[in-house]
DNA sequence: TCATTAAATTTCT
DNA sequence: AGAAATTTAATGA
């Protein structure tokens, strides 16, 4: 399966098919709630037996270093999923998850969520499918930080975001769905703040990228030039 | 090449 | 004004 059709896979909803019937039982025991830009989802003290759903938003899921620093390990949209350590060891214990806008999140418990994978397998599928594209991108990111420099590690991680959450065109750029700052950014990438701000200017001369406060653009053309 | 430190500057609330 | 985000510069590993 390439790409684009794991992009798509992941966009559609973890419950589309499902009998009328097991809809309304879902909506019963899945609370749903809006969570505002910034706050914290789930912390790593919170109980480890729930699923996430995220219906509507970006999701950031990042752990903390010893000394403090936060290490960004995915970005979510419409559709994922997180949390749920426990049986269906998904992610984990030691996670953080925040929404960097606001975000309509249902919580679901664990031992449901077992319930109807056993009783929709198609339920089960569409999770693999979600998972098997978390996976993969974390794959590229652990290559991607073991040897290239950080122009390099910009570049792939904006190529990835730019699939995931394909925005606006606008003059040959694409915009990134997703608003993040230099920062955030650096911890996709093991870097700093600093260093993202010179790298990402320095693209923006080349014409490859296109920044602004909290936002980025690429030019796709460029970006395959260079990434090859 | 890039993290670190320090500081200035821009932009948002 | 004050906070947050971004930029610039110097230094050393």
């Amino acid at each position: 399966m390439d790409g684009e059709q794991l992009h798509h896979l992941a966009r559609i909803n973890l419950f589309a098919d499902l009998d009328p019937d097991t809809l309304r039982h879902l909506d019963e025991v899945t609370p749903m709630s809006e969570v505002p830009r910034g706050a914290t989802i789930a912390a790593p003290e919170d109980s480890r037996n729930i699923l996430y759903l995220l219906k509507r938003g970006r999701v950031r899921l990042f752990k903390m270093t010893p000394d403090g620093r936060e290490i960004t390990l995915a970005v979510l949209g419409d559709g994922n999923v997180f949390g749920a350590t426990d049986s269906l060891g998904l992610g984990s214990p030691e996670m953080y998850a925040q929404a960097l806008q606001s975000s309509l999140v249902c919580a679901m418990r664990e031992r449901d969520v077992e319930a109807l994978i056993r009783q929709s397998p198609s339920v089960g599928m569409r999770l693999i499918g979600l998972l098997g594209h978390r996976l993969r991108e974390l794959e590229s990111l652990v290559e991607s930080l073991s040897h290239e420099e950080v122009a390099d590690r910009v570049l792939r991680l904006l190529r990835q975001l730019v699939q995931d959450f394909e925005g606006r065109e606008e003059a040959g750029f694409t915009a990134i769905d997703l608003p993040l700052t230099h920062e955030e950014i650096a911890t996709m990438i093991g870097s700093t703040r600093e260093t993202v701000s010179l790298t990402l200017s320095r693209l923006a001369q080349q014409g490859i990228v296109r920044t602004g406060r909290r936002e980025v653009a690429v030019n796709r053309r460029e970006l395959l030039r260079r990434l090859g």
